[in-house]
DNA sequence: TCTTCCATGTAACGCGTTACATGATTTT
DNA sequence: AAAATCATGTAACGCGTTACATGGAAGA
């Protein structure tokens, strides 16, 4: 069975197919919102696709040193990614850094402490610009509606972007004003007098 | 510098001196909702961390058949972990095999893709009671509204993971809403019928 | 007696990032 | 002429998981 890897370069090829270059592009936006890889691993991933019979490759007229491969899902790679998607998922563990960093955020003065939520505060509405953008750019096709188009898919993943960053700004906010009620440390509060 | 890990194990240090086996006991809550590691990668970290100066062990009466060293923080190692917390963290992107597989939700027809989504908003509900019910808990000490303590630090990333699985169970919601509206194929049907 | 828990480590392997390598075409 | 972009790969390294190894104490 391909690696989580495997079955997002699935997923790209089941939309259209692709040379390893054009998938490395591809995997930026919007699916690499939520998963990343760089040419590096992409390239021996879609060899070992390939001898598992999962993807097809066609010789292609291309520009560098190497022979460029056009990948395409053959019809077990399109099973097994159907398989991959209905299949139960074991629950993943979550890996935040930031949330790492605030649950050791009482050994600073909750003045450092605020400055740190602003900046993760910023650092969440930027992303969340970039969601709510591709998400207007997704919903000006109206095949965005229905669940059976890649648009649909697209879309709800975005929708998701959109909806948990909101949920982490309002975090930020609470939080703050959390820190806010307390006594800071002497020269902030010089400067607020 | 020490790792991510490195700096978990420091802010649990900062809490209160450990040996390696309860540090890995204790990475299990509240920490490790957001942040994991095993026993295998715990006890190297723990012989860096002290060969970087970071903390200091002392030898203590224990049951295996190997020495039980009491880990502490160090003067440094306390700085460090201030250091890191007040610094600026580049961006994390986010991993979510979830997501990703809602990505590709496209291939499959919308009954499917219903179940999955269920199923996932109960994995999300699960969660979120456990981390209601540990707050409840903290929250029991008046000491969690105080910024400078740890269990200020602990409510606040108890916080952030409620409000992410709410956000992430309307989510599931919506999405339920958007396949609902389509006709479902043949066997549904059927059985609807 | 067998299993579980306490307790500390090492080894092998997979996934992911950074850096190295090559060379044509297009842009500055 | 120099730099960026197109384009495809390999090598080295770090982080994380699974499996292996050891042995005492407590409970079923």
């Amino acid at each position: 069975m391909p690696s989580t890897l495997g079955f997002a370069l699935l997923g790209l090829l089941a939309r259209r197919p692709s040379t390893g270059y054009e998938l490395s592009r591809r995997m930026d936006r919007p699916v690499g919102f939520f998963w990343t890889a760089k040419h590096s691993q992409i390239y021996p991933e879609l060899k070992r696709l390939e001898s598992a019979g999962l993807t097809e490759a066609e010789l292609i007229d291309g520009p560098g040193p190497r022979p460029t491969k056009r990948y395409s899902l053959t019809e077990r790679g399109m099973r097994e990614l159907t398989a991959w998607v209905s299949a139960d998922a074991e629950p993943q563990q979550v890996r935040d850094a930031d949330i790492l960093k605030v649950w050791s955020i009482w050994v600073v003065d909750p003045g450092a402490a605020a400055a740190l939520v602003h900046r993760m505060r910023e650092a969440h509405l930027a992303r969340l610009h970039t969601y709510e953008a591709d998400l207007a750019d997704v919903e000006t096709d109206h095949a965005c509606r229905d669940p059976r188009t890649p648009l649909f898919a697209s879309r709800a993943t975005l929708v998701a972007g959109v909806r948990s960053r909101r949920a982490a700004l309002q975090w930020c906010d609470w939080l703050l004003g959390e820190l806010g009620g307390w006594p800071v440390p002497a020269t902030a509060a010089l400067v607020a007098g």
